[in-house]
DNA sequence: GTGAAAGCGCTAACAT
DNA sequence: ATGTTAGCGCTTTCAC
C-alpha cells in the first residue's frame, strides 16, 4: 500500500467516496441517489441514504457546480430600499425560487443607478448563477451588458443594449393598474386627475405616467402637470402641501403607497378634507393602510402571481434551453376600493363644464 | 503532442489558463493577482489584468470555491415575511456583507417554525457559507444543530441545542426598547400600560414583553393580561376592538408598527380617542406612520447598527479564527416621540389613587 | 518573483 | 443496474 501523506487540514468532513465506502457501492451510485437519477435499485438507494445519514453527509456544492456546470442557483438584483414594494416582491422571488429547487443570491444596488446594476449581474455571473432576475430596472443610460444565462425582467423589458443567451418578461400591470386607478377617479366625476409620480429613472414610474395618461386622453381629460416624490412618505408630504393651495385639483394618483399617505396628510393639515374635498389613490397595496383614516384606496400589485410566473419561465429556459416558452399568464389587475376616494365637491354654481 | 480530445462542449469562456497564456505568464501568478496576493511585479500585474479585460475573463467561484475551501459568502436565514422589520434589517446585512467583500445567500423560513430553521441553515451549509446569520430565531422547540462555521444571531442568543463553531450574537436592544416605550407612557402619568405582543413563538415577542414587565415593575405598577397579535394591521385591529370596551385602559405598547395602526383604528372606530383617552406606542420605526393621523409614537430598532456590527464580528471570526473578538457596541436606544401618546384623561373625581 | 505539479469533491461519458 | 476513468478551473505546496 503506497504511503498516503497526509494533508495538513484533511478536512474531516465526510465526502461521497465516504458515503460509497460504507454503503459498499460506487461513489457513482452514491451521485445518482443523491440527485434522483433512475437506474438505481431500491436496496442501493436506501443503503446509501443510510450511510449518508449515519455519517453526517453533506454534499459539497461547490464541487458539483464545477464538475457539472450548473450551480442551481439563480441571481437576483433588487433594489435596496426597503419598500413594501420591493420587499414583498424579493420574498416572492425567493419562495418561487426556493420552489421550484433553486436557492437564492441576492445583490442589491442601493439607488438602482444603471452601472452598479451591471456591476451586480457581473458579480452574480462570476457566483455562476444559472440565471439572473432583474427586478425593478432603470430606464436611463443602459450600461451594455452581455450575458450566457437567461434573464428575466419583472416589471419592465429589458434595455436594447441588453443581450442575454434569453430574455424574459413578466409585467406587473403596471400601465394597467394606474389606468384603473385613474378610471376609478373620472368613474366618480372628477374632471382631472393629478399624478404624483416616482423618480423619473425608475421604469415603474414611466409605465405608471403612461397608464395616467393614456386613461385621461381615453376621456379626453385635461393633463395636468406632474408632481415628483421618491416613494417615501415624506416627498408625499412634500407635494402635498404644495398642492394644497391649489383649489382646482379634486383628485390625486400616487404612484405609491407611501406616497399617498404623505399627500393626505398635507392636505388634511392644510384644511383640505380627504376624500370629500380630494380623493387620492395610492398604489401598491399594503394591506397596513386599510387601517388609516381614511383607509387608503389603492391598487394591488400582482407580485405573487408575477414572481410565480416569472421563475416558473425563468427555471424552464434554464433547464430546456431549446424549447419554445409556455406563455405568461396576463396578471390580475386589483383595484381595492377604500375610504380615500369620493365623488368631487360640487361646484360652485352647480356647472359641470369644464373650467378651462 | 498528444492529441487532445475535443470535449461536446468546450464552454467558449476564457479560464484563467487562457489569461495565463495571453498574458504570457503561469496560471499561478494569474492566480495571485486575482487574489491580490504579495510578491508579483508591477508589470506581470499590469499584464494580467489587461489580458483578463481584454478576454472578457471571469473568475469561476465554484472553482475557487473547491480549491480553497472558502466561499467568501455568508449565508442569512430569514424570516419570509415582508413586514418593515425583518425587510430592512435584510436589507442592512445585504450591505453590510457587500461591504465587506463577501456575497448573500438568503433562505427564507416561512413562518420561522424550529424544524424550517435546521433545513435552511442546513441548506446554507451544503452551498458553502463561510458563516451563517440567524437574523430572528424562534424560541421553542429547539431542533440540534451544529455547525462547522461561526454564526451570528440578531436579535437573540441561539437555543442551547445550537452548536456552532463559534456563536456570536447581537441584540438589537429589543428588552430596552420595550421598556423605554413603556416608561414613556408611564413618565405621561398613566396608572398602567397594556401590552399587544406578537406571537409567543418569537423571540422577539419575549424580549418585548420581558422589557414591558420590567418598567412595570420597577414604577410597582400593576400588569394587565398580554394581548396577542400576529404583527399584522388586521391582529392589532381585533386586539382593538375587544380592548374598546374596557374603560380602565389608557395607554398600550404594541410590539409592532404595524399593529398599533390597527388597535388604533379600532380604538376610534369605537369611539375613544387617540391620544386623548388612550395612548398607543409601536414598535418599529417605519417612517411613514409620522404621516398618518394621529403620528405614530414608536420606538426604533438599531438595524443598521445591529447588521453593521455583526457581520463585522461575523467577518472576524471567520477570517481570525483564533483571535478574541472586537467588543461589540451597543445598539443605541431611540424612542420616537409624535402624536399617538398623551397624559390620561383626568379621573372622574380627580383621584390619582390606583384603583385595584 | 515565478512556475510545475497535485489535488479540492463531485459528475460526465463510457464502460460493463 | 452499477462501476471506471477522466476531468471541471481553480489554489495549494514546494521547488526554483
Amino acid at each position: 500500500m503506497a504511503p498516503e501523506v497526509e494533508r495538513v487540514a484533511p478536512s474531516t468532513a465526510p465526502r461521497s467516496a465516504d458515503v460509497a465506502r460504507v454503503a459498499g457501492v460506487s461513489r457513482k451510485t452514491v451521485s445518482r441517489v443523491l440527485n434522483g437519477e433512475p437506474y438505481v435499485s431500491d436496496e442501493a438507494r436506501r443503503r446509501v441514504l443510510a450511510a449518508a445519514e449515519e455519517l453526517g453527509y453533506r454534499l459539497n456544492h461547490a464541487a458539483r457546480a464545477l464538475a457539472s456546470g450548473r450551480t442551481r442557483s439563480i441571481g437576483v438584483v433588487a433594489l435596496g430600499t426597503a419598500g413594501y414594494g420591493t420587499a414583498s416582491l424579493l420574498v416572492r422571488i425567493e419562495h418561487a425560487v426556493r420552489d421550484a429547487g433553486y436557492t437564492l443570491r441576492v445583490v442589491n444596488t442601493p439607488d438602482g443607478a444603471p452601472e452598479d446594476i451591471a456591476g451586480a449581474v457581473a458579480s452574480l455571473l462570476e457566483q455562476g448563477v444559472d440565471g439572473v432576475v432583474v427586478s425593478e430596472p432603470i430606464v436611463k443610460g443602459d450600461v451594455p451588458l452581455r450575458l450566457d444565462v437567461p434573464a428575466l425582467f419583472i416589471g419592465a423589458p429589458p434595455a436594447p443594449s441588453f443581450t442575454a443567451n434569453r430574455t424574459l418578461t413578466v409585467g406587473v400591470a403596471a400601465h394597467e393598474l394606474a389606468r384603473a386607478a385613474t378610471e376609478h377617479l373620472l368613474d366618480l366625476g372628477h374632471q382631472t386627475v393629478h399624478h404624483l409620480a416616482g423618480p423619473r429613472q425608475w421604469y415603474a414610474t414611466k409605465d405608471r405616467i403612461e397608464g395616467w395618461q393614456a386613461a385621461l386622453a381615453a376621456r379626453g381629460a385635461h393633463e395636468p402637470p406632474l408632481l415628483n416624490g421618491d416613494w417615501s412618505a415624506a416627498s408625499g408630504y412634500a407635494a402635498g402641501r404644495a398642492l394644497a393651495s391649489d383649489g382646482s385639483v379634486t383628485a390625486v394618483f400616487a404612484a405609491g403607497d407611501e406616497m399617498a399617505i404623505g399627500l393626505i396628510h398635507a392636505l388634511r393639515e392644510a384644511g383640505r378634507r380627504v376624500p370629500e374635498d380630494i380623493s387620492v389613490v395610492g398604489f401598491d397595496g399594503n394591506p397596513v393602510f386599510a387601517y388609516v383614516s381614511p383607509p387608503l384606496t389603492t391598487v394591488r400589485q400582482p407580485f405573487e402571481a408575477a414572481a410565480r410566473e416569472g421563475i416558473r419561465l425563468l427555471v424552464h429556459a434554464i433547464e430546456k434551453p431549446g424549447a419554445e416558452l409556455p406563455p405568461a399568464d396576463e396578471p390580475p389587475v386589483e383595484l381595492v376600493v377604500r375610504g380615500s376616494t369620493a365623488p368631487p365637491p360640487s361646484r360652485p354654481g352647480g356647472s359641470v363644464l369644464r373650467t378651462t
